[in-house]
DNA sequence: TTCATTTCTTATCATACATCAATGCGGGAG
DNA sequence: CTCCCGCATTGATGTATGATAAGAAATGAA
């Protein structure tokens, strides 16, 4: 769990003894690709921390279209918060891209949080207003960009994600179809070359 | 600052001596229709809590064209979060659809409140966690949904906007032109008539 | 009221992206 | 190694939505 204490630390304000503490009754559990740790319709009651691998939560459509709302690389928290926090059954699907390794987080764990680390909870705010402003920049591009913006943009801010995640993915996270996606990569390659 | 109050209590668990030392010292502030509180490039310092009259935030894509990423009516908040939190430029603007009175909502004053409620932090960490949920339905629709799927969820989302916002600022939030807009309301109109 | 401005509708044409279909590549199973 | 099968590419064609333009309807100011 050597990113999980790192995380614990560095964003949520903890002492490196009190890790420790937290973390002697803690385990990981490592998945296989393709493996899901939510399904639709199950209640989410953890979240899962990436200690090593990728997640990658998806919605399907009417059409049964699957649509990619986020993906997890190491030291990301997957979870369906609407889920967890409101008692619902998910919409929502998240399996691994990759064999991956996560820490379950349940609500008395955070609680315990809150407990023993002063500042914790107003790191966790911060984080989860860092969440919105990306989501709200994520709604924007998919509003006024085009799929090539939208991929640049993609590029820029997930660079390591390029090369693990296969391009059907990547184009189902733009909202385009893989064919779009690769006819993009096509021109971008041209005017490359000619520029 | 009656809406305000209920907010107070109702929503952050507050009691109503509470609310009452709280707001002594608060004014409100009404502003015209078309009137500014936030534009591009400022650094927003407060949130906006609606008294009365509809707020709208929106970002500027590459062609300079508008696209709202929010509506706020009575009882939401306003406010652009990346720049509050993370202290940058903002890249949206806020400005009112109706004539409209905010309460302003600083960082000294969302202390105070933590400071004389217990469970203050616990309720607004409640209403991030929703805020989240309902961004991730919206890219949810915006990535598989078509544009007249995104009408009608609007339709049901938020009934009574629906005759206090012109349409060409529905189709702005719904990502497509007023044209297209009036288009897919023909073809529901036609339906209904059929059906 | 009257005039001006904004908003909504309607029509025609243009375009980004989707769909369908065929081909080729590449990595895993046997 | 060879045989698949899933993935990426490419082409031909279809469709939803955009762009432009014009007129109708609603709104607001004088």
């Amino acid at each position: 769990m050597k990113r999980f204490s790192v995380f614990l630390e560095d964003k949520l304000g903890l002492t490196t003894s009190q890790v420790e503490d937290l973390l002697l009754s803690k385990q990981t559990k490592t998945i296989n690709k393709g493996d899901f740790l939510l399904e639709q319709g199950q209640i989410c009651s953890h979240s899962f921390f990436v200690e090593e691998g990728l997640l990658r939560m998806y919605a399907l459509n009417n059409d049964g279209k699957e649509h990619v709302v986020q993906f997890s690389p190491e030291n990301w928290i997957a979870g369906d918060r609407g889920s967890i926090y409101f008692n619902e059954p998910s919409n929502y699907f998240i399996d691994a891209i990759e064999e991956t390794t996560v820490v379950f987080i349940d609500q008395p764990f955070l609680d315990q949080l809150a407990l023993v680390s002063p500042d914790f909870r107003t790191k966790n705010e911060f984080l989860l207003h860092n969440h919105i402003r990306h989501q709200q920049k994520r709604i924007q591009l998919l509003l006024g960009a085009t799929a090539e913006e939208r991929y640049l943009d993609f590029i820029q801010l997930y660079p390591n994600l390029l090369l693990r995640v296969p391009q059907w993915m990547i184009a189902s996270y733009l909202g385009i179809t893989p064919e779009s996606l690769s006819r993009i990569r096509k021109a971008l390659a041209d005017k490359n070359f000619a520029g």
